[in-house]
DNA sequence: AAAAAAGCTTGACCTATATCAAGAACTAAA
DNA sequence: TTTAGTTCTTGATATAGGTCAAGCTTTTTT
């Protein structure tokens, strides 16, 4: 099976593409395994690329200074990560991205991606729809973050993405929630609401 | 002096626009007045527009089940608000957007900003540069949220915002921290306790 | 198959911050 | 200038959920 299938059907979602800029776009993407806990982005090196996850999972965190993971971002089969702020601004990376199972992502340069926005408009309109996207998405998760109890929260999530709930470590879950472990093991032995 | 030269210098921070491009895009920016007080948007209503601040402030908040308000966006002059999720999605609204203070915005409708898009490369490119760098900075907020004490956040507002803080009402910075403003008029008193 | 990591659970305790209440100090309107 | 409506402050009290510690279970490595 093509490993580009998934990323192209990603962006058909968005976008039609002709031949020529269908084979431009794939041209740009880069092959990489990782294997589990190794990391992908680190702070002191520009996070260069957008990554796509052909397979695998992976999470993106910040490590505070009293020595907290604080994860931004779980991702799994067909999503995106990267640390934005570093990637789009050339500067040192805030965050660590690692990957949680051995994985197959697709990495796109920063440099070529703006090459071919800037030249191919169907790409562009790719990008904007999708990042557009991204942004209400990460609105709800404002929201989410200052107006609801650690249990809401963690119901929520396991409701939305019960796939990936069960597949990372509960410690990982916890630190993207903004919940210790501790108190998502009380959660779920105690209330089993659904 | 120009209404419109706060936005078209917010555009040419990103890209250049031709003189037909440009009379183009001011085509579909329409200016509507609001008084202190007023909505903007509310829930039950699709947020037809991205709005951009010429002058004023408006802030953006979610109610909440037991009638509580978050605020999501605190905006001024040269800052741009929607409820983005209604407005992508073409969706009923989930937030209000509320005067501050009188104000004086540009309103420009999905269709025609879709329509313009599709049309005219160089803005498809100033509104997917413009939105990549809101997403970045969104990322930055999400941090804050999960890993910092709240006074660490009100401090870090203010020295960032001075000029926000010290223009809207404490209870709306309050909102917009997940603060209660109570502990905001202890922190800003020196008061340790409680 | 052991040994060593890594991950999860449970109980006891504790603290940061919310909530409630009531009055003071602004601000806007009559 | 008085009045009514907001917004801010301060004290007392409550509690959600974090921290610590220790042992248990599961997974990974040798």
């Amino acid at each position: 099976m093509n490993i580009y299938k998934g990323i192209l059907d990603h962006v058909a979602k968005y976008v039609e593409l002709s031949d020529s800029e269908t084979e431009e776009f794939i041209s740009i993407l880069k092959t990489t395994r990782v294997k589990k806990r190794q990391f992908i982005i680190q702070p002191g090196f520009v996070s260069e690329y957008r990554n796509y996850i052909v397979e695998g999972a992976v999470r993106v965190f910040y490590l505070d200074d009293l020595g907290k993971e604080h994860t931004v971002i779980i991702a799994i089969e067909d999503w995106f990560f990267t640390d934005f702020y570093s990637y789009i601004h050339r500067t040192s990376a805030e965050y660590y991205a690692e990957a949680l199972e051995d994985s197959l992502i697709l990495q796109m340069k920063y440099e070529d991606v703006e090459e071919l926005c800037s030249r191919i408009h169907s790409l562009c309109q790719y990008f904007r729809l999708f990042t557009e996207r991204s942004m209400a998405h990460s609105y709800k998760r404002t929201i989410s973050n200052i107006s609801k109890t650690t249990e809401e929260r963690y119901w929520e999530y396991v409701n939305k993405y019960p796939q990936i709930a069960n597949r990372v470590p509960q410690y990982v879950l916890a630190s993207y929630l903004g919940i210790s472990p501790e108190s998502i093991s009380r959660i779920r032995s105690g209330n089993k609401k659904n």
